[in-house]
DNA sequence: CGTCGGGTTGAAGATTGTCAATCGTAGTGG
DNA sequence: CCACTACGATTGACAATCTTCAACCCGACG
């Protein structure tokens, strides 16, 4: 069959290629149906679905910014996770075995996605029983417990300046094997009220803060974009505390 | 082979029963030869080791309670999860397959510990080998994940009542089901400055907060145990945030 | 021209951290 | 049995960090 255009960048998609070894561990034709491939846009600001067709989903992102989030009792709102091109937008949720249904953690664009996705049952039972394919799966969600530790820690011990150079630098790690980083400059298409989010601060903290780096001549983050000054400044904002 | 008193305790033991699992997935004596089952007793304080006769061992705590920190570059503590009986002690760095070595989080034993171990890659093996046995790793890493963003989330936007009274209310939510806690009181062998590091405060306001929610009539922690006094206040203390 | 979403800034207050002293309890060695 | 010590918990005073509330700016957009 062919693929439309964004199946082509998916298929390619670097950082363990996990389309190309979904597609490369499928058998017959009827294979291939079951996994039910299917591609789906999403635009800036919307929820990423759940569900399609009534089945649950399970989704890698192939362009664009999302994040996951939690909204907690009295309201406000933690980010828990970014997700990036070439990255499983729900790992725990798409792979989960369990029937209960568990807490939430819903996704949201920060830009237009473009998302190639799967039915998270036949693709669970095709992992179950690819293990050069469960292989992949187990680094992505170790990877993804690693990342949790991190922030875990981070959020738990370091300043204000330090939670949001943490995030930055982590950020640009991850972008910089994908080759989506210029020199000393990416992207952030985050607004601060989602910088307050992700580090656990207010917007006005935030705000304060990024002046102070900005001042201080560590970093700019403004329209969208990082631009560091001095990366080495801005390890040991993070590093400081 | 005779098993030693741990290894019945071991094997026998609840949630997901993973021990019992792995036993019943080894086929022949070759197959249990790699496994390299062995049993091994931590003393508190104590660190657990990551390895043992040279290889990457994965660890499943029988009994007693220890916690997975990390260490910041100020040297200051943060304790990324607590380990409690029958779950796998190092969940990521078991079975990650990655030859990289990653950041490590180490492990403490906060009691004595009776832990049944395995040859961290042919458990791997025997996993990817073995959807039955997989699948119930997925479902523990995937729990890991969900944990771990419960507690981004507490540490990001709760005030040092709430994150306390999230940790202490977590933690009674994993003991029920192991049977380990009774009426309304529970083990809790963490000193002030565990909780402390767990919940990312400094000792001397956890002792505050502490005396606060005694003087309140929510809660009682103390010489290693927690008493409620009452569950709803304590739950509306830590939706409160 | 008005308004709306983001960002910035100021002032005041709440929460949490730091420093330091004190207390109780459990060893430990004389 | 009695210092002496070590460790954890508690308390007070004070300082730093972060939040809250409010005002204002600015560019986009109808």
């Amino acid at each position: 069959m062919a693929l439309p255009e964004q199946a082509r960048r998916c298929l390619s998609c670097p950082a363990g290629g996990l389309c190309e070894a979904i597609i490369a561990a499928t058998g017959d034709a009827a294979d291939r149906a079951a996994l039910d491939q299917r591609f789906v846009t999403v635009a800036a600001g919307q929820q990423v679905p759940k569900f399609e067709r009534s089945t649950a989903r399970a989704f890698i992102l192939c362009s664009g910014w999302a994040f996951r989030y939690r909204i907690l009792p009295d309201g406000r709102r933690s980010i828990v996770r970014l997700v990036l091109p070439s990255q499983l937008v729900s790992t725990e949720a798409a792979f989960s075995g369990l029937a209960v249904p568990q807490i939430d953690t819903p996704v949201k664009a920060l830009t237009d996605l473009q998302l190639c996705g799967y039915s998270a049952a036949s693709l669970r039972e095709k992992c179950l029983a690819t293990p050069a394919l469960m292989a992949l799966v187990l680094d992505v969600l170790i990877a993804e417990v690693r990342d949790a530790y991190d922030l875990t820690a981070a959020l738990a011990r370091r300043s204000a300046q330090g939670r949001i150079a943490f995030l930055v630098l982590s950020v640009m790690k991850k972008l910089v094997p994908e080759g989506l980083t210029q020199n000393r400059r990416y992207p952030l298409p985050l607004r601060q009220q989602h910088i307050a989010d992700a580090v656990g601060l207010t917007t006005v903290h935030v705000s304060r803060v990024l002046s102070q780096l900005r001042e201080s001549g560590v970093m700019t983050v403004s329209d969208g974009t990082v631009s560091f000054h001095d990366v080495q400044a801005c390890e040991r904002a993070a590093a400081r505390g």
